[in-house]
DNA sequence: GCAAAAGTGTTTGGATTACACCCATGC
DNA sequence: GCATGGGTGTAATCCAAACACTTTTGC
């Protein structure tokens, strides 16, 4: 069998990648969005994200994109699920391939940049339509995002560098939208390379909750060793 | 900030998909190759892939290449990850992106058209160099591939529709490269929707095993109900 | 003292592990 | 009978769930 369309031909796509990043504030797992200062979608909140660059690899175009249009860096992306519907672009085949990232909220600053007029954080359960089928990206990153959640300890990444159990918890439990018992949780992260800090929370009306820090290091010895496996 | 590179030049890539065909046989899980009859990579082994038409949804293209490649028709294929370093097609730009299935080798009949000259099954563990960056998309490919044997039941895609318990034990202990006590992983699958069936293994030189199926229907009604979940 | 949330201990039943043993077939 | 793998039972242990209880703070 021999093609009926010349092999020229075959390169006339555009190749774009989108950068979801997933922080956690107020009891909620957000995602960052930005407003489109251009058509098509003009003015619609959408993922950030932008056509590839000829010979950029696609780790290295996602970062810059994301810089480009919030001016976040030294963030780590995950690639996720990639999308090819031939008419989801309005304007010409474009694929694209959706990148993850888990961060802390209030350690960046993210400001909105090129053609992103604007910057917001939503949570992840209360979203309105965005542009493209950029809903769908997102669902299926966040999907990623709560095997990510099961398999490895990324929640680390959404958390302060301070936290309480509490806090560890309750990202849990909005992540899988259950409820989950205190005493028995507490019992599973026993084995997690936890730092207990002396301080304590303030101006709560009631008992204040010990802070604790992900201890990194000890985490990558005992992954070394090969005697601990992270599961949720 | 501005574009330094016209909108049409974006428009110059290629896409392409890779299926990649585990299947299981002679108690290890084999992929399926195809000889390249072109340049470049002419004569070397690799995964079945093709150049995406203008119009074509990614996993219809995917089903199509594959077909076009191997005569294999009706294959549920997956995707995995895709793969964009710039400089991996030696004559332009081609993004790839690969799909996974898994299938049962005596069940279907692969034979070599279009550019395939030639097609074999060769063992995961067992592989020489492949064409292009081939040998980094089966690693990657093979993970999925674990993983997926770990959640859902895809095992028995890829046994035959009668099988013993031990065909099913030795797959995941070559998957996993482990072995398995064998009185432990029969109470594991107990749980699971079997159908034994009256008739035995014949012409062994010891007892022969019992056969069994996988119950699809019925495991289909455990996930509805909710109560059962997969995991191995 | 009271409300509110932090934090801990105990019991129970089910799953996992290790290991020993019996069974059916060909030769 | 014996070699070869098929197939099962048991006890020890670990783990997860359910739930009750104690502690510390602000007001």
């Amino acid at each position: 069998m021999s093609y009926k369309i010349k092999f020229e031909q075959f390169f006339s796509y555009s190749f774009s990648l989108d950068a979801v990043i997933f922080g956690y504030k107020e009891g909620k797992i957000q995602v960052l969005l930005i407003k489109r200062a251009m058509d098509p979608f003009k003015g619609s909140w959408a993922i950030p994200g932008d056509l590839i660059y000829p010979k950029e690899d696609l780790s290295v175009a996602a970062s810059r994109i994301l810089y480009d249009l919030t001016q976040l860096e030294n963030i780590q992306l995950l690639q996720a699920q990639t999308f090819g519907s031939p008419y989801r672009h309005p304007q010409g085949r474009v694929i694209t391939c959706a990148y993850l990232a888990l961060v802390n909220i209030d350690q960046l600053n993210a400001v909105p940049s090129s053609w992103a007029v604007e910057l917001k954080w939503q949570s992840v359960r209360e979203l309105q339509a965005l542009a493209f089928d950029h809903n769908m990206i997102l669902k299926s990153t966040f999907d990623v995002l709560k095997q990510k959640l099961k398999s490895a300890p990324v929640c680390f990444d959404l958390l302060p560098d301070k936290f309480t159990l509490n806090d560890l918890q309750s990202l849990y439990e909005y992540a899988f939208d259950t409820v989950l018992d205190k005493a028995n949780f507490r019992k599973k992260i026993k084995s997690l390379p936890l730092i207990k800090h002396n301080e304590k929370q303030r101006n709560v009306s009631h008992r204040p909750a010990a802070l604790y820090s992900f201890d990194r290091l000890k985490y990558q010895e005992l992954i070394k060793e090969g005697i601990y496996r992270f599961k949720m």
